[in-house]
DNA sequence: CCGCCATTTCGCTGCGGCCCGAAGCATCCG
DNA sequence: CGGATGCTTCGGGCCGCAGCGAAATGGCGG
């Protein structure tokens, strides 16, 4: 007889994501990068024992995994899925409360991260352009590129056989800011890697981290303004 | 100066779901239709007393929504963001414990519901054949009907108007047992609606509510099977 | 008008967890 | 090899909250 009041694996999960400290560190993760157990402690605002005890139950919980590295112990989002469902529960959250509507200021609608993709207003533009001009055609369980889309993506610096190599090509991922889909998958991957390196987006610096969203924040040079204008026809603000 | 210790709202909607009592009540109501405080309490496995704090707290965060009918309150899902957010948790936590694949009998992985639409295989078999044949064309925010779709969907018995009508006239949402987007929106709802008058669905009964998931559990009839043939295409096991 | 029923409010008890300080390992550096 | 740094484990204090029973509220039927 297994026990009624057992937490079932929804609450369980739940759980995990139901402590203001583990929030937070969670948050800080949803900008891609991996973090320090001693950083994420900051963040979380308690003592690196507590950390420990609440990065333990997270990777334990498979939310988080970890990769050793000397005397530090860096942990990052487990997957893309642990992304979209901390997304999911944020955009809830923040619709039901907006007395202070965007205290982060705008700057984080403009563009930031989600997990390792574009996100942001950038990010659904992005994604509006390349599936209205049918660059991208609809397959299982996402979307594939077209002939002028793949030559339009490459001429931005996008590895294809990389983002093709990824379990999923692209998909969508609900953009909480904006209420609609941008781009996730091997392809959003891409070309959030490929712009930063090329110089078209720069995180918004902001080591202080008196705000979460601060690490997520991007911000578009003029450079990949140009370039987005000339290889896909995109005019950012 | 705002409290650092105050739960952000990440965590304070975590919190709503982290309870086993309150899991159980969500997933109930993930069927889509509208329970009374009683019904739920026995659910949940608690008193009534314990319920109704438990779905005072739902409600107060916009996870529910009630409808006082006589003596009766009615509790439902708020919107389709919470079923999907609840959705992607759950999915979460079924991808990481699947040590008894599907306990709940393969029944529920062939046509349920998730929210108010159509979920399940048959639900990813829909949404394959209707944007692979081009009969669902991509649009800001999810998908539009192309004239030849409008045509096909209308013979089912749906009520397009009613459809467009909604927030979104179809969007994704990602199916947790097929890892596959399913159609939600106005058409994900009138689909299910449509299908279910005409006889083509059937509600899986199961009033013993010994299985959460019984309640979204669907059944194809055969009528269904061979007007899902005739109109659309579709060849469902 | 009175009693029944569904639901909520109140007061209370008990468990679970979050948190910290101190101690124990592991790793890097001089 | 010894000290410094990063992280984890251990032990104990404390608060929050889920749980119940009992009593209050409000609708319904006779």
């Amino acid at each position: 007889m297994s026990d009624p009041t057992a937490p079932g694996p929804l609450a369980a999960t739940a759980a995990l994501m139901a402590d203001p400290a583990r929030a937070r560190m969670l948050a800080a993760l949803m900008g891609g990068q991996a973090l320090t157990a001693g950083e994420l402690a900051r963040i979380g605002g308690v003592t690196a024992a507590t950390a420990s005890g609440h990065l333990a139950r997270l990777a334990d919980g498979a939310l988080l995994v970890v990769h050793a590295q000397g005397r530090h112990r860096y942990y990052r989002l487990a997957s893309e899925e642990v992304a979209a469902a901390i997304e999911a529960l944020g955009g809830l959250a923040a619709r039901l409360a907006p007395p202070r509507p965007w205290k982060h200021g705008e700057a984080a609608r403009g563009a930031r991260l989600c997990w390792n993709h574009l996100a942001g207003r950038l990010g659904v533009t992005v994604h509006q352009r390349l599936t209205g001009q049918g660059w991208l055609t609809p397959a299982a369980g996402g979307w594939d590129a077209s002939i002028e889309g793949r030559r339009r993506l490459a001429a931005t610096g996008i590895d294809l056989d990389r983002a093709a190599s990824a379990r999923h090509f692209a998909c969508d991922c609900m953009d909480w800011s904006e209420r609609r889909p941008h781009l996730a998958g091997g392809l959003g991957r891409e070309m959030a890697s490929a712009w930063m390196t090329r110089g078209w987006l720069r995180r918004a610096a902001a080591e202080g981290d008196g705000d979460i969203l601060a690490r997520r924040r991007l911000s578009l040079t003029p450079e990949g303004a140009r370039g987005l204008h000339e290889s896909l026809g995109i005019d950012a603000a």
